[in-house]
DNA sequence: TAAAAAATCAGGGTAAACACTTATTTTTTC
DNA sequence: GAAAAAATAAGTGTTTACCCTGATTTTTTA
C-alpha cells in the first residue's frame, strides 16, 4: 500500500520539484497537487491523501487557518508544513493549528521522505536544523511566558501589521480600511505592545518573520 | 542546435524542478547542475553552456560577486538570477555585475523559457512583475544626484542601515558613532533614495534581505 | 596630484509616529 | 444571555521621521 501524499504550494517549480523527487519512490504516490488553498480544500473532499505537504505562504488563503481548518476537517490527513519560513512563531503556530510536521524548502530529499514517513506513523517530524532551537525555545517558553502567551494576533491586528510591512502610512490604512485614524493607532500600539517593541522598525521584523510580507 | 543551460542553485527542490521543467523541452539541454558556487566555476571551465540560471543565495558564494566574476570570466554565458528576493538593490546590482536576467522563484514556465530565450539572444529580460517599479526607480535614480547611479551602499551606509534595522533611532545612531544628527539623517536619506523606498519600514526589508540584520 | 566619491554638518519646515489615558460598541465564546 | 475579547474612537501632548535646500572636509581612486 503506498503512501497517498498531497502538494500544496504556489511555486511552480517547488510543485515539480516535489512531484519528480516523490515519483521516483516506489512506496510513495502522487495523488493531488494544487496551486492555492480553495483548490486544496476542494480537492481534498474528493480525494484524501495521507499526508498534505503544504506550503504556508499561498496567495489566496493564509497557511495557519489552513492548517487549522484541514486539521479540522480531515483528521486522518498528516500535515507538514514546508515552507521557506524559518520562524519560531509559525513553528509553535503550525503545530498548534494541527500540523505534525515542519520541514525547510531547501531540505534535501532524505528529509523529506523521513519527514513523509515520521508523520505517516502520527509522530511529529521537525526539520533536524530547527529541533534544538525550537525545543530550547518551548522550554524556555514554559518558565517564562506571561498568561496570555502574548504571541496571538486578532485577525485585525494582522491585517493591519502587513499594510504596516508594506510601507502604507497609518492615515493610508486608515483610508483603505475606512477606520479612524485612531483606530489604526491602537492597533498599531497594541500591536508593540504584543510583540514587544519600541517602534516600526520590530513591527516590520515581526511581520517578516510570521511571513505576513515577502 | 540546442540551448545549453546550467543551473546554480543550493535547494535540491528547485535544482529538481528546474531540471524536470526544463527536460520537456526538445530546445533546451541542461548541460549541468551544480549546488554551490566553487562547484559552479570549477564546472564552467570543464562545459560552458549557452545560459546560466543563477540562485543569487548560496551558502559559499555571494551571487553579486559570483555574478561579476562570471560575466568578466565566460562573457559567452548568459546569466539569468533566479531568486526569492524581490529587491530594487540586488536587480539593479545584478544587473550592473553582468546578469542579463532577473526572474523570481516562483515564476511560472511560461516566464522561465521566455527568459532563456530573451537572454540566449543577447537581449536583457526582466521579470514582468518587477519591470514597471524598476523603470521608475531607474528613472528616478538618473534625476537624482546619486553619483554613479548609485549602486551599491558605501561601508556607513550600511553600518547606519544596519543600526536602524536593529532599531535604534537617528539621535541614538548618531550618539554611538559620534556623529551629529544630521549626519545621520542624511546618510538615512540616501539609503532611502539608493534603495528606492519612502521610509524606514522599507529599509528594514532591505536590510533584512541584504542579511544585515538576523 | 587632481578629480571623484564618501562622509560630515546645518536651517527650516511638515507629517507621521509615539505615549499615556479613557471609553463605547460590536463580536465571540461559554 | 452574560462575560470576555475584539474593534472602534478620541484628547493632548512630545518625539522622531521626512523633505527640501545648501555646504565643507576627508578619503579614495585614477
Amino acid at each position: 500500500m503506498k503512501i497517498r501524499v498531497a502538494i500544496a504550494d504556489d511555486h511552480p517549480l517547488i510543485l515539480r520539484g516535489l512531484q519528480n523527487l516523490l515519483s521516483n519512490h516506489m512506496d510513495i504516490e502522487v495523488s493531488g497537487i494544487y496551486e492555492n488553498g480553495s483548490e486544496l480544500l476542494a480537492g481534498l473532499t474528493v480525494n484524501t491523501p495521507d499526508i498534505l505537504l503544504l506550503d504556508i505562504q499561498m496567495p489566496d488563503k493564509n497557511g495557519l487557518e489552513l492548517t487549522g481548518i484541514i486539521a479540522h476537517q480531515f483528521p486522518e490527513v498528516g500535515i507538514i508544513a514546508l515552507t521557506n519560513i524559518d520562524s519560531q512563531f509559525y513553528i509553535k503556530s503550525m503545530l498548534n493549528q494541527g500540523a505534525l510536521g515542519y520541514i525547510l524548502k531547501n531540505s534535501n530529499e532524505d528529509i523529506l521522505l523521513e519527514a513523509i514517513k515520521t508523520v505517516y506513523n502520527r509522530e511529529p517530524y521537525l526539520e533536524p536544523a530547527l529541533r534544538e532551537r525550537t525545543w530550547r525555545n518551548m522550554i524556555k517558553a514554559q518558565h517564562v511566558t506571561s498568561p496570555d502567551g502574548g504571541q496571538s494576533l486578532t485577525r485585525r491586528e494582522k491585517e493591519i501589521l502587513q499594510l504596516i510591512a508594506r510601507e502604507f502610512t497609518s492615515q493610508e490604512i486608515a483610508d483603505k480600511l475606512f477606520l479612524s485614524l485612531r483606530t489604526v493607532e491602537t492597533h498599531r500600539m497594541n500591536l508593540m505592545l504584543k510583540l514587544g517593541t519600541k517602534n516600526m522598525v520590530g513591527l516590520v521584523k515581526a511581520a517578516i518573520q510570521m511571513g505576513l510580507v515577502e
